[in-house]
Order: structure tokens, then sequence, then C-alpha cells
DNA sequence: TCGTTATGAACGGTCGTTCATTCATCTATG
DNA sequence: CATAGATGAATGAACGACCGTTCATAACGA
């Protein structure tokens, strides 16, 4: 009932009418906000009237929250190919530090919708999927700094605040990589990685002979 | 022209008006968006009729505009009061991370507003202000890091970014702090100011014989 | 009285959504 | 193959609601 059938089909023209809805909502949403954004826009930027919109999406509401699940999903599911499940805690966290700072690079537009839009996001079935989605994606990292901590690798206070926390630190990306030109992608992943690592009070990057000198 | 006159009278039941409409603009613009919050909803919640908020201020945008500037303002005043702006950059840095939290913790809606709302509020002579007032602040903290980093005390790979990613880092508690019940203001406060003093590559806390050992 | 403030109706717009209708395509039947 | 019905998508007008803002008017403190 919330959404028609998922069915995507291609018309007469060749053009997939319910990706392009997707397609532009993001964009726009991403670019104005949820609610400075009309359902007429939207239907314009996809190259169709304002009614059309209603065969593929129950309403603006379904419209966001299709978005957001879909884009947890696909992070989800590149998340467990990026980071092993097991082993050494260092590694993962090197590992998915590289990873979420990577997938912010690349989609940008998805991820500020899934961080900023959450408040537009009204209450109910759709929405407890997606602070479910997230939860879970922050209890891959909360897990990975609890094995750390647990085997005395990792300098944490708290594993479920750090983990908000570095999370935090590495959307924040998307705020500023508008004028990020000056630094090449790797850089900046570099830089992030180096910071989480360095924040759960491991020396970074390894092999370099740091001081440990606790000279004030 | 863009706002009324600032002088703030007490009407004849002793209340003052202007007042009342920034704070309960300030509570429902963190509440809801500033897109779902009407000037309805904003002169209801101050006891007065929809007409008479423009007799305070110039329109909707002017009081966005107005709750963000007057925010950053206290914001950068506390900060010169708390931060010495000269001496040793690990302590500078650590005055700062406590000061962040700290005011964070304390003053949730300005932050959040003066956070999420930069996209609704309109390019112009306002819009610049609230940016510059904002560079100003990570400015305070880039300056630090970069005195640290120059005299050798800090392991951080540019100033700038990781300037932008611990500000993203200590401001990301305003998501989480509603349910943040299970911990006191202290040990949050604590927490947060070492995975800062860490990322920069300091041993936290100071005295403890942290392992300097780079097993692997 | 004068200046400030509050009122509440009104304005022009835009919003999300609905719906009767048209149309192109697919399927089943002869 | 030809034809008729079924299906789903696109249209564009329309609806009621709400938006930010204006303004003539009234009330009230100094």
């Amino acid at each position: 009932m919330d959404t028609i059938a998922d069915t995507s089909r291609t018309d007469k023209r060749g053009r997939d009418t319910r990706s392009a809805i997707r397609k532009q909502a993001l964009a726009l949403f991403a670019e104005r906000g949820y609610g400075a954004v009309s359902m007429r826009d939207i239907a314009e930027a996809a190259g169709i009237r304002q009614g059309a919109i209603y065969n593929h999406f129950a309403g603006k509401q379904d419209l966001l929250a299709d978005l957001m699940i879909s884009h947890l999903d696909r992070l989800l599911a590149a998340l467990v190919r990026a980071v092993p499940a097991g082993g050494d805690p260092m590694r993962r966290l090197e590992a998915f530090a590289s990873f979420h700072v990577g997938y912010h690079l690349d989609q940008p537009d998805d991820v500020v919708i899934a961080d900023m839009e959450l408040r537009s996001l009204e209450a109910g079935r759709r929405g407890a999927e997606v602070h479910a989605l997230r939860d879970r994606y922050a209890g891959v990292l909360a897990t990975i700094l609890e094995d750390g901590r647990r085997t005395g690798r990792f300098q944490t206070p708290n594993a479920k605040v750090q983990a908000g926390a570095l999370i935090a630190m590495m959307t924040g990306i998307t705020v500023w990589s508008r004028d990020g030109a000056a630094l090449t992608r790797e850089a900046v992943t570099a830089h992030y990685v180096q910071m989480v690592m360095q924040s759960v009070g491991l020396i970074w990057p390894l092999g370099e002979e740091a001081g440990c000198s606790t000279a004030q």
C-alpha cells in the first residue's frame, strides 16, 4: 500500500520513469532540502507532469522514505563487502574509516539526505526502518571499537559514544567537500583514516617512529 | 531595513514580545525545522497573532538570520573567554574541546539551528555574515592545530581539514544527546576531550603510562 | 494626543493530492 | 494476422489547505 508495484519497466521512449523520479528527487532534496522541493519541481526535472508521480509513489513522504531506505540498504551491503566481520580490530577500523570516507566522497547526495532529512521523515513503519538501518551501521563500528577496547589495543572511553562521534566526524565531509578541490581523494581519505586511528590512541601511520614523549 | 528597531521594550502585560518570539521560534525551528514551522505557529507559541510578528521582525528570513547571528555572536564571545589566545597549544586544544562540548550540551537548540538550517538561510548580506562567523569559529581551532603542528607537538595531517572534522565530531553530540541520560555531563565531556586529544596524536589522559608499544 | 503595538481579515501563491480522461502498449481470441 | 479488451501510465485541471505577508483598524501606554 505504501509503494506502487516495484517493477520498473521502461516506457515507449525507453526511459524508466520510476528511476528518473528517484534520481531527480534525490538531487533536488540534497540541493534544496525536502521542504523546499515541490512535487511539481520533481516532475519537471524528471520530464513528466505532477500527477504522474503518483503512478509510481504513494506520495512525497513515500518517495523520501524510499530514497533513504534504498540508500541505507546499498550502504550496508557495501560495508559488509568492505569490512571483515572478524579479525584484527585495527585492520577492521582502518577498513571501516577508509570505506566510509570513500563512500561519502562518491555518493554525497544519498548521504546528505539520510543525514539531514531525518526530521522530514514522519514517524511510522518506514521511519522506524530507517532508524534501525542507521543503528545497524553505527553498530558495526561500535563492535569494532569494543573488540579493540576489550583486547587492550584501543584507548577508547566508550565504544558507543565514540562510534557516534567518529561517524559524525567522517560524515561532516559532505559539508565542506564542495570546496575540497585542493585535496585529492586519496589525501582526504588518508587524513581521516589517520585521525580515526589516532583517536583510539594508535600511533599512525604505522611504522612511523612518532615520538612517545609526554613532554609538555 | 532588515530588522525592526532593536529596542526590546516590555508591553503592558510585562512581557517582552520580541524576546518571546525569538525564544519560541528557536524552539520550534530546532524541533521541526525551518520549513515546517509557520509564522502562525510561532505567533501562537508566543501568545500573539500572526500579524504582530511583523512589528518586530521584517519577515521569516530575518527572524532566522537574527537567531543565527545572535547565537554565533554569543558563541564566539564565550569562546574568547574560555580559550586563551596564545600559549601551549595542548592546553588551548583541551580548553577548546571542553568549551565546545559544554556549550553544545547547554544550548542544543541554538546550535542545531546554526548547523542544520544553513540551507534555509537565503544568500545575501545576512547569509555572508553567518558564514563569516562560522569560519571565524573554525579558524580559532585551526590556528590551535597549526600551532601544535608547527611546534611538533601535534600529529596532524592538515590543520584546516582536521578543524572541520573535529568540529563535526563534537557537534554530532546534538544528534544523540537526547538519549544520553546514561552518561553524566562530565563523562561526555571527558570522553570527547580524550578523543580530540588522541586524534592529534597525544597520549591522553595526561600522566597515564599508556603503553607506547607499536605492537601490531 | 501621539507613537507603538496588536488584531484579524484578506491577498495572491503554492502546496500535496485527486481524478476523469486520454493514450500507448500488451494479451487473448477469432 | 486482425481485432477487441485489459492494463498501466501520462495528462492537466481542480480541490482544499496553508503559506508569508500586508493593511486598515483598534487598543493602549506615555
